[in-house]
DNA sequence: GAATGTGAAACCGTTCACAGCC
DNA sequence: GGCTGTGAACGGTTTCACATTC
């Protein structure tokens, strides 16, 4: 890295690389599972291989936010989670709200809190008139009209949308108008913003079509039998021999 | 490992990045609404935009499914659907099952075929008795135990789990044990897989986490006042200034 | 001895820029 | 003249491997 080059100013003194953060996401939570279980301690493998990553990765990400770990030992569950949390601004209580009350909608007002909390769903917005007031979930649910005046009021912070397809431009705009500066898109659509803006989708139909591809590399390279092929002896040898346990690119984790 | 080292075996005709395969099924899309529209013709810089990444991506990402545009003209919308279509192995129907009737699998349920069709949910899963043959979305729901001859009767291709996190796991085991090799996973878990399964998760609370980290961020980068900083004049400049609108790592356009 | 933290190397995906073709 | 297709340059991410610390 000769001249430098970080994008946003030189001295920026946390850069974590997006892919990271992600990861770091997925730590915190195996994290709070091991310390409900009473474990105080973890090594940088025995993390990994909970979390469905190798453990130089691990270690990496970890000393992207500070150097928290005893050499020789491990780490201690508790300062890793909290300094997780410090970093993905966890500290702080982020109000969600939602947008569109299909079934979706409705799923996403029950989820009450949200899994590891800290995300409070506080705002039902739709534009169904039979929906106005109605509690879902135990929050009343506003118009769109209102998005501005209930936001504002509520402090959200990120607004999730889950309406049709077509509506969704609409109610970004909306939002953003609000002063929401953090999305979830369940529509599938490729929403415009602004840069100030921040935007993360889901996307049902491009996971499945995924899913779909691989699916037909899978039938087309075995073009034999019906059941699977099923590698006998430990299949092809893929790089790293030290672990019983390999890592895949989304999330999951090869069990032999 | 210096000479080749494609992973998958030398002469693999097919090795599509798997960050392009994501983005043919958005092109793919984006394509179904334009012949909607009535267009038959695009250009590489029309398509980009209106998938929101920037025209030299889309054209490495359509060579990599062969060569079927017209120089000086662009792609014919028609052979370009056909193409990912194949692609993406969506000329033959894939078969979903959705386990975990709650408030999501409700929703996965009604979605009825699913977003571009293609994707037919015919079984649904759960424990609750009381569910048992009550249909959902026009789908009987059957118990979990009857995983394995219910996804052999309906031919399932992908099984999506939707279910409490503790049930994930073993939900995941029955399904490759009857068979399924593509799992779509809403459980906040890492699931161990055998190597020729491929999972993919959607993960609502890393989501949340990761635009929490964003805005946490923009909040100690601009310590000062309270309404939105709003970049006056047109910002800084960012790079690329021959396009009205910026690609964002995920997804979105910036609008100016 | 055991496990962290990290430069350096390898890898992969993105962007550039232009040759080739219509 | 306009637009595609692609080799080459670039930048980010992952992996390696080892010095460092307990």
């Amino acid at each position: 890295m000769p001249p430098l080059a970080n994008g946003q100013g030189a001295l920026s003194p946390r850069a974590i690389p997006e892919a990271a953060v992600a990861r770091l996401a997925v730590y915190l939570r195996v994290l709070s599972g091991m310390k409900e279980q009473g474990i105080t301690t973890v090594s940088s493998e025995e993390l990994s291989v909970a979390a469905g990553v190798n453990s130089a990765k691990l270690r990496k990400d970890l000393s992207y936010i500070g150097t928290y770990g005893t050499r020789g030992v491990g780490y201690e569950v508790e300062v890793l989670i909290d300094q997780i949390e410090r970093v993905l601004g966890l500290t702080r209580e982020q109000s969600v709200a939602v947008v569109g009350i299909g079934n979706l909608g409705h799923a996403l007002a029950n989820y009450g809190g949200f899994p590891g909390r800290g995300f409070p769903v506080t705002a039902l917005f739709d534009v169904d008139p039979d929906l106005m007031g109605v509690p879902v979930g135990g929050i009343p649910v506003h118009h769109i009209d209102d998005i501005s005046s209930v936001c504002a009021a509520k402090e959200i912070t990120i607004g999730v949308i889950a309406t049709p397809p077509a509506a969704a431009q609409v109610v970004c705009d909306r939002l953003v108008q609000a002063g929401v500066e953090c999305i979830l898109n369940f529509a599938p659509v490729v929403l415009q913003v602004p840069e100030t803006v921040e935007v993360r989708k889901v996307d049902l139909a491009v996971e499945l079509q995924i899913l779909s591809f691989h699916q037909a590399r899978r039938a087309d390279s075995a073009p034999s039998g019906e059941t699977a092929p099923q590698p006998r002896g430990n299949g092809r040898v893929t790089g790293s021999p030290r672990h019983s346990v390999e890592n895949r690119p989304n999330g999951a984790v090869v069990r032999r």
